[in-house]
RNA sequence: GGGCCGUUAGCUCAACUGGCAGAGCAGGGGACUCUUAAUCCCAAGGUUGCAGGUUCGAGUCCUGCACGGCCCA
């Protein structure tokens, strides 16, 4: 730490010094002409013509080998990556000298010249005149080794993205994978909307949220964890597709696999059902890989997995069966289904109910096991609250979840619009909350109202952008596929405050 | 919530059964006019995550805590 601050203190040395010839070490802006590739490729395309190119470039200086009388350096910019070539001889002494004098690893600087080639037959520039950008204050990670450890690089993002080009390649992929579900939709119709994230009822999915208050309405709030309530109201206003990309909150552990906030598509068409959303989803998957990957299957885990439709579908009995060994058509109560289980050595909760139990099961037996994509369809009503229910059996609900590379990518159920219907449900959640249940579905009159205009019958989908974004980019940790992960809060230790008070000093 | 593992220099990592905390890179001084992990010489750099305990002696063993990772729930 000491030398951290030795360090340190140097480069504020070098700052006041600056400014002290008149040189502001943070200039306001650049005049940069080329990033590093459009350099090359201009003097590439130059070349043979016997042309020479001129260049203003900027960037980060990630390398400096001095040679005495000549040095070569690395310019990092968003495009890539440029040597720069310094010679005494062009220079002059006094330049040659600042160069050395002022400039570290870390450093934003500009440089002009002319683009020519080294001896070795690197493509370089050589820099006639150089200006400070921005001087770094702290000094980079080694870059050789890079940034490794896991949790520097959540807490300090940057960093990990600046030593690490394949954790940029990784948010690159994250984006396009959301353009290509954007302009799937958009192209089929669909309008993107945005509904509200300050809820007085929060709804639309089984979990905890997160609570607040509106001072000036002295209104206790929560924060949102899911759209489904605010979109189903537009179908009720005459939107026949619609869709929204955005955040939800659920207040429960924080793991690899969960983040307190994570990206969430949902999406309901008119006069759709279930099935008609399995043939959208899958569909919709298989065109993100074409635009995303340009090929339709990807290698998750080790696992070679093929999105091409249509995908496996099966029965949530069967799967349950398949996986597990229990058929759960046969144990129609919770005891019966309990009992079923703690024969087999699985372990109860005593507080569950059967339907909870189902959802243990499937989390437990079915979803990490199924690799390839596979629909599991045909949900008891108990655990699906909003879904409507199957005209040949009250107990089972029209609802599937997708699963890819072991992951729950995606739910969907032909929508809840008997308003009736609803009414039961919700109290049939109330009471499963009176018996503890604390995740169990609030009762929403609000939503209710809108049905009560008439709901016309639709399909919904929800679709989880972090894990569809670990699959593309093979990453086990949703974590990484965040860019700025929660973690729990480390008390600052008193270096680090201290060397704070020394940079803003 | 439970189990296992980790935390050592700015970064990446060493330190056999308890016996003087080390290397490379980065940083400092010097040499060097085509290097690319530049090279060579010199000097420096540590509250071993935190708090206790055992011991003549603890990075190492024990207890607790914090944070993280992996696995399970």
């Amino acid at each position: 730490m000491a030398l951290f601050r030795e360090i340190v203190r140097r480069r504020l040395e070098k700052v006041a010094r600056l400014r002290a010839q008149g040189i502001d070490p943070y200039p306001p802006r650049s005049r940069r002409t080329h990033t590093s590739a459009q350099a090359i490729q201009a003097f590439q395309a130059a070349e043979g013509r016997e042309e020479t190119v001129e260049a203003v470039v900027a960037g980060r200086l990630t390398a400096i080998r001095g040679m005495g009388k000549v040095t070569f350096a690395d310019l990092h910019d968003g495009d890539g990556r440029l040597q720069l070539f310094l010679r005494y001889d062009d220079l002059g002494e006094a330049r040659y000298r600042f160069f050395q004098e002022f400039f570290d690893l870390g450093d934003f600087i500009e440089a002009e010249g002319t683009m020519m080639r080294t001896r070795t037959g690197e493509i370089s520039l050589r820099v006639r005149d150089f200006r400070m950008l921005a001087k770094a204050i702290y000094p980079p990670p080694s870059r050789w080794h890079g940034l490794k450890d896991v949790e520097t690089r959540y807490r300090r993002r940057y960093l990990d993205l600046m030593m690490n080009p394949e954790v940029r390649e990784v948010f690159r992929t994250r984006a396009a994978l959301v353009r290509a579900i954007r302009a799937f939709l958009d192209e089929r119709g669909f309008i993107e909307v945005e509904t509200p994230i300050l809820q007085p009822i929060y709804g639309g999915a089984s979990a905890r949220p997160f609570v607040t208050y509106h001072n000036e309405l002295k209104q206790q709030l929560y924060l949102r964890i899911s759209f489904e309530l605010y979109l189903k109201r537009l179908l009720v206003g005459m939107f026949e597709r619609v869709y929204e990309i955005g955040r939800d909150f659920r207040n429960e552990g924080v793991s690899f696999k969960h983040n307190p906030e994570f990206t969430q598509m949902e999406c309901y068409v008119a006069y759709a059902d279930y099935q008609a959303m399995m043939r959208l989803a899958e569909d919709l998957i298989a065109s993100v890989a074409d635009q995303v990957l340009g090929r339709r299957t990807l290698v998750y885990q080790g696992h070679e997995i093929d999105l091409n439709p249509p995908w496996r579908r099966i029965p949530l009995r069967e799967a349950i069966l398949e996986f597990a060994g229990i058929d759960i058509a046969q144990h129609p109560t919770r005891e019966s289904l309990a009992a079923a289980m703690a024969a087999r050595g699985i372990e109860v909760d005593p507080r569950a109910s059967r339907g909870k139990l189902i959802d243990d099961l499937i989390s437990k037996f079915v979803e990490p096991n199924l690799i390839q994509p596979t629909f599991v369809y045909d949900y008891p009503r108990e655990i699906s609250p909003l879904a409507k229910a199957r005209p040949d059996d009250p107990e089972t609900v029209e609802r599937f979840e997708g699963f890819i590379g072991g992951m729950e990518i995606c739910n969907a159920f032909t929508e809840l619009n008997d308003p009736l219907d609803q009414e039961q449900r919700f109290l049939e959640q109330g009471r499963a909350r009176e018996a503890g249940d604390e995740e169990a579905h609030p009762m929403d009159e609000d939503y209710l109202d809108a049905m009560r205009y008439g709901m016309p019958p639709n399909g919904g989908l929800g679709l989880g952008i972090d894990r569809l974004t670990m699959l593309f980019t093979d990453r086990r940790s949703i974590r990484e596929v965040i860019l700025f992960p929660h973690l729990r809060p480390r008390e600052r230790r008193q270096e680090e405050a201290e060397l704070e008070e020394l940079a803003e000093g």
